[in-house]
DNA sequence: CGCGTATGTTGACACTGACAACATAATAAA
DNA sequence: TTTATTATGTTGTCAGTGTCAACATACGCG
């Protein structure tokens, strides 16, 4: 019984030597980590205990904590992309689609702001890793395509693209951040609600209207 | 010459005992690291050795490692409102200076972005401990008056006080973050006019006018 | 002057990330 | 098949860190 280690091994017994199964194993240990203990106490070791391997296994398969941590974030990135996809799949126009898309952003923060936190918080060398490697490029396209989509119904004036995403972004970036650091005294649902709200306001204006966050 | 330490202190060299001095030292030496390499690479002993005391010293004015790094998170906060004043009072109307105060938040970050981080990416439990002293208020009662005094002038709606300045934080918020961490690909004057253009936005709208990344 | 207390130092411990050396399993080569 | 090579995991070690305990020193008050 050479590897008596784990669960998931077993089924695949055929291969009792970890393979590249070790890789899948450790990144799922550390997203776990992360959402229990946050970017802070996330320990290379640890990920390795949990793994049952030696506290120098992960070099195998990952240069270091910071590659693992990357890896992390590009799994975070994934999902993120993921939830706010099926989230604005929701909508009935581009014009809610847009909203929805950033519901969703702000929806994926709240539900795991550890991982959240590891994906933005990132020291500036491994974020600069994460850029050249396209990393969060996946998620911004989606909220790209959302924008592009109301420009075209003429929801949103035509113009340049990157201004408007920039505002949207900053917008829900800025509410899921403050939410999750407990700067919102709100709840989940009603963060949600107000980002929807927010999100009709910065588009429609508040000044010129009755309060954004009162009626639609 | 006991405390042949420093510059600071021969001064006063009438106490060579250090007295209250070593926790503003300890401080001092604590916000200049932070600056120099993030909280990431910020280390108490580090700071010790800056202060040119042992590795022990800060514990006697500081319980801890995180007791420090909130204390350098209320002097950032202090500064932070400082900034956001100072700015503001260049503003000639209520609604002007309401896109000032947001310019200077979003100026502190991009000034001193390892200081911002420390402030905002606190551990769940140091956030908390900050926000029952009341470390942030001042910074956010300024928000607050701007709004107050741009409802009162007619340039903005009245109601509720704090969804609009929820929304206003939020968005120079995310500016402010997206910007450090590189996802903005602007310079810094680049930025605080971006800032400016999106302040003017949320409240005005974007759909109803020209796009409101183009012109005023 | 002497003593208690505030302050700073030394020493120690467990923990971490990282490296080097070693061991073993899978695979390729003969 | 047998051997050599590579991929993968382990043990041992190191410097560095946060924190505690024990010790040393300087100040202030009786």
């Amino acid at each position: 019984m050479s590897t008596s280690s784990g669960k998931t091994e077993d089924v695949i017994d055929s291969q009792p030597y970890h393979h590249a199964h070790l890789r899948k194993t450790l990144l799922d240990a550390a997203v776990a980590l992360i959402g229990e203990v946050g970017p802070r106490a996330f320990t290379l070791r640890e990920v390795a205990r949990r793994a049952g391997v030696s506290h120098n296994a992960p070099y195998r398969h990952f240069a270091g904590k910071d590659e693992l941590l990357v890896a992390v974030a590009k799994e975070g990135f994934d999902r993120l992309t993921a939830v706010m996809q099926k989230t604005l799949a929701r909508g009935k126009s581009p014009w809610e689609r847009l909203q929805l898309c950033g519901c969703g952003y702000v929806n994926f923060a709240l539900r795991w702001p550890q991982h959240f936190l590891l994906m933005f918080d990132l020291p500036p060398a491994l974020r600069e890793r994460c850029k050249n490697e396209g990393i969060g490029d996946n998620a911004f396209r989606v909220l790209l395509d959302c924008i592009t989509a109301a420009q075209q119904s003429g929801d949103l004036p035509a113009g340049d693209l990157l201004p408007l995403a920039w505002t949207a972004w900053s917008l829900v970036h800025g509410i899921a951040k403050l939410a999750i650091s407990g700067n919102l005294p709100l709840n989940a649902r009603s963060t949600i609600e107000f980002t929807r709200r927010a999100s009709q306001a910065i588009f429609g204006g508040i000044a010129v209207g009755p309060c954004g966050a009162r009626t639609p």
